[in-house]
RNA sequence: UGGGCUAUAGCCAAGCGGUAAGGCAUCGGACUUUGACUCCGAUAUCGGUGGUUCAAGUCCACCUAGCCCAGCCA
């Protein structure tokens, strides 16, 4: 799928029109510290799509230049993420990679009287700065000389200080109306362990400071991120400017991709891990990449379902029905469509020989003749679905089984309900029903139809199976209430019911559509002789 | 009387002065060995008010609503 019309790709086009740019050079600049998630895929789509679409390309760059936050774990979780959406960098970098050049630009800055050292403690620095409505004043060191601020700059690398003691800060304008310009810190000190630097270093640059210096140094000529940093883009531009980069790259904001049902702040996904109210990062509830693939997401229907989105300057929230169908939309004709009994009913089919089995065959894909065929046991005993059944007068238009009614055993034979066999507690112990030998399926029978075509599998040769099927993990989109009060206790469902034999020895993440009961993936607790599906999505129905 | 951003159908989203694309959802109907798929058909005058123009969603003014910013986070 192609990416529709949007402003970031007009303004590439112009830009590589009128020859501001030669080349399309985009960044993804994930933080090391959190798994990705549907949103973050956005970006890296977006990133990947559009310089691809120019034929440029896309570095991958993690931005870590606050060690207490990163982790190198994160770093080989990420790069498998993007590698499984189906994207390869130009480069992996570091900012971390940097450093040495953000500090000698910061010297410059400090040469050119545009940056001081400060030693206001945090709190102070807060009162200086002002509010949104007055402006803030100037800190007591802003006026350092030179000299006194490349000795205290140097000293601070040297480990002089202790966290906290002292900032490096660019000397802008404290009366700015953009809170961001007045007097941002650009270097604090952090006595840590990093993650690529070790020891090396114990001042680390800030976000602002650090980051269009990356983007300047890797030649990035689209710098893309999220609305929030609107706000910051003159301060970019400010450093790109006075710490005279060569290459000039510029910043393009666009709005966060947000999807009904889902929750994606990186602080809701850690306390549900961490409060164990789901089974990992890769539980398949979770809107993280690897959720989504545990859950049966291919990387295209993603790809398909950002681009269809499109991008725009709004923070958008998509209802999860697109995303849905498109995992639909993707896995149609490529996928098996196989018989899964999610909720067992037997049926014994009383005018069929005790002990035989004939075996039928069957295409793998009605719509896709490439899939080819295969054959499903049929005998004397089957199962079909519960729902299949209903027990009393069906309402108009039930398509499905009911005493009396004659319904198609898919790809097999018409069965009529003779009997209603009961447990002792009342309950459905199982069906009789007689079956119809004229009406073999191929056989061209078509003297009258039936009340309905449903699926089953054959008692004898069926598999156990789990089918782990789910609904939204929040069912309150409420943020000020406890997330504990906020979950669906539906969530998670775990059924026990048969497959067929064809699907005896499938692997972790195969992808099946269970004929009417929607598409399903292979799960990772799946083990000889006990198969996990897990219910990617439904199939939709206009059967309310 | 702080600054910034945004406003096109239920949800996304094209549109760049010439008479409202598309997708998802919804509602009809056809077809159907998945109540699936597919196919037909239905559904908006563009936040509001003025103005410029032969012509405005597109330009101008004012208004309204929503979102973002006061980390030594990113």
């Amino acid at each position: 799928m192609d990416m529709s019309s949007n402003f970031i790709k007009t303004i590439m086009e112009e830009d590589l029109a009128s020859g501001k740019v030669k080349e399309i050079i985009t960044r993804f600049p994930p933080e090391p510290n959190a798994y990705l998630h549907i949103g973050h895929a956005r970006a890296i789509i977006t990133n990947f799509e559009l310089a691809k679409m120019f034929g440029g390309k896309t570095n991958l760059r993690f931005d870590d230049t606050n060690p207490v936050k990163e982790d190198a774990m994160f770093v080989e979780a990420i790069k498998g993420d993007i590698e499984w959406l189906g994207y390869h960098p130009a480069n992996v970098l570091f900012g971390s990679d940097y450093f040495e050049e953000s500090y000698e630009r910061a010297i410059m800055l400090i040469k050119k009287g545009l940056a001081y050292v400060c030693d206001l403690n945090a709190e102070d620095m807060s009162k200086y700065r002002g509010t949104l409505n007055t402006r803030g004043t100037d800190s007591p060191n802003r006026n350092r000389s030179v000299e006194e601020n490349l000795k205290l700059f140097s000293e601070m690398r040297d480990g002089k200080y202790n966290d906290g003691e002292k900032t490096l800060r660019a000397k802008i304008d404290m009366a700015s109306p953009n809170i961001n310009m007045r007097d941002p810190v650009i270097y604090r000190i952090i006595h840590i362990n990093h993650h690529n630097t070790g020891n090396k270093w114990c001042i680390y640059p800030m976000y602002d400071f650090a980051h269009p210096l990356q983007d300047a140094i890797e030649g990035i000529s689209h710098s893309l991120c999220s609305l929030e940093y609107v706000d910051h883009r003159v301060l970019y531009d400010w450093f790109v400017e006075k710490c005279e980069m060569p290459h000039i790259p510029h910043q393009y904001e666009f709005g966060r991709l947000n999807i009904t049902n889902t929750i994606m702040s990186k602080r809701y996904l850690k306390q549900l891990v961490d409060a164990k109210l789901v089974k990992g990062y890769d539980d398949p509830r979770m809107p993280t990449l690897v959720g989504l693939r545990r859950r049966g997401y291919t990387p295209s229907a993603i790809r398909h379902f950002v681009l269809s989105t499109g991008l725009s300057r709004i923070n958008s929230t998509v209802s999860n029905e697109m995303l849905e169908n498109s995992l639909r939309d993707d896995l149609r004709l490529v996928n098996k469509r196989v018989n899964a009994i999610l909720n067992p009913l037997k049926v014994v089919i009383t005018n069929y020989p005790v002990g035989e089995i004939e075996y039928l065959e069957l295409p793998n894909n009605n719509e896709n003749e490439a899939l080819g065929t295969r054959t499903i046991a049929f005998g004397r005993e089957v199962y079909i679905e519960k729902d299949d059944f209903i027990d009393g007068t069906p309402e108009k238009g039930w398509k499905r089984l009911a005493k009396g009614l004659e319904v198609r055993l898919m790809h097999a034979y018409f069965v009529k309900c003779e009997d209603i066999i009961y447990n002792p507690d009342g309950s459905i112990k199982e069906l009789h029903c007689t079956y119809d030998p004229e009406t073999k399926s191929g056989s061209g029978f078509n003297a009258r139809k039936p009340n309905g075509n449903i699926h089953f599998v054959e008692e004898s040769t069926a598999i156990p199976a789990k089918f782990n099927l789910f609904e939204p993990l929040m069912v309150d989109s409420d943020a000020d209430r406890k997330l504990e009060d906020r979950l669906n206790p539906n969530s998670w469902k775990t059924l026990e019911g048969f497959v067929e034999a064809s699907l005896k020895d499938t692997l972790p993440e195969e992808k099946f559509q269970f004929v009417r009961n929607g598409y399903f993936s292979v799960d990772y607790d799946t083990v000889k002789g006990n198969l996990v599906f897990n219910r990617t999505v439904e199939l939709k129905s206009s059967y309310k």
